[in-house]
DNA sequence: ATAAATGCAAAGACTTTGCAGCGGC
DNA sequence: GCCGCTGCAAAGTCTTTGCATTTAT
């Protein structure tokens, strides 16, 4: 079972990098892993090669820079600026959807809503452009969570 | 009237400086008047330096980052990071308003829609969130213009 | 076999910091 | 005169690049 899904998954990223016309490498095929296993899936750099060696896979940390930089080029994955710092990498499954951070905690949570898609593109027209992305962060306190 | 001009907006520097608790010296001054003189007031440290000593001032980059960084804390400036690389610095009126970008000319026009503001206040507190800030940044294309 | 991918170390871009001297108050 | 501010150069952080070697196809 659980080989199955390994399988599967490894199918999947071979697909993935296929069709961006990449070569199917160790390197890429676990950089996929990560990220799709990953929770809050929005990690640096960094993270990832930390998660390589810890995983005694030795992965050079500017492999993993260039593997997410032609990610980002292939739309395999997207590329975040939120702290200031360090860029964070999550999967792009093509939903393009915006997020709020809390200022304590760091938690990252998503959200998509069409109402305001829809009102950026009305507010680009009114300016003179066509609109072809948009980023969104909404900055807070995340509350609740039971204290912590 | 020339005259007048300048020095009222060097009053107005003075104070904002004051009541940020710095001290006015003749480097932040020069910034503020930099920034407010600015048209696509969107500038990086180095804009502001280079200014600065095609004019004869010489200060420093590491002053100006100082300064830009202090006046950030002080509420003065706000930091963006549009494209990646550098960061940009403009003025904060307290209007908080958001950003599109040209992806071909590098353009930079502002907006703030209500509608929006609204739509994001609900969408953290669905989320859980207070929110406390937010920063919208639009890419497109910018039409019209007479070509270029 | 061949062109692409990797690892390492070195370089780069942007920003911050340490410290001696200068400058407001 | 005091304490903060500045300039310079040096150090830091994050990321990219050059090059010899390894690897996928």
């Amino acid at each position: 079972m659980v080989e199955v899904t390994h399988l599967k998954r490894e199918e999947q990223g071979t697909r993935d990098l296929r069709r961006a016309g990449l070569k199917v490498t160790l390197p890429r095929l676990r950089i996929l892993e990560i990220l799709e296993e990953s929770d809050p899936h929005h990690l640096s750099a960094e993270d990832i090669y930390k998660d390589l060696l810890a995983n005694d896979h030795d992965v050079g940390l500017a492999t993993v820079y260039r593997v997410l930089t032609q990610f980002e080029g292939a739309g395999i994955v997207t590329r975040h600026h939120f702290a200031g710092g360090q860029a964070v990498f999550e999967l792009d499954n093509g939903d393009n959807h915006d997020h709020i951070v809390c200022m304590k905690s760091g938690k990252v949570s998503e959200f998509k809503d069409p109402q305001i898609e829809e009102r950026l593109i009305e507010i680009a027209e009114e300016l003179g452009y066509s609109l072809t992305d948009h980023r969104i962060v909404l900055y807070g306190v995340y509350r609740d969570e039971s204290d912590s």
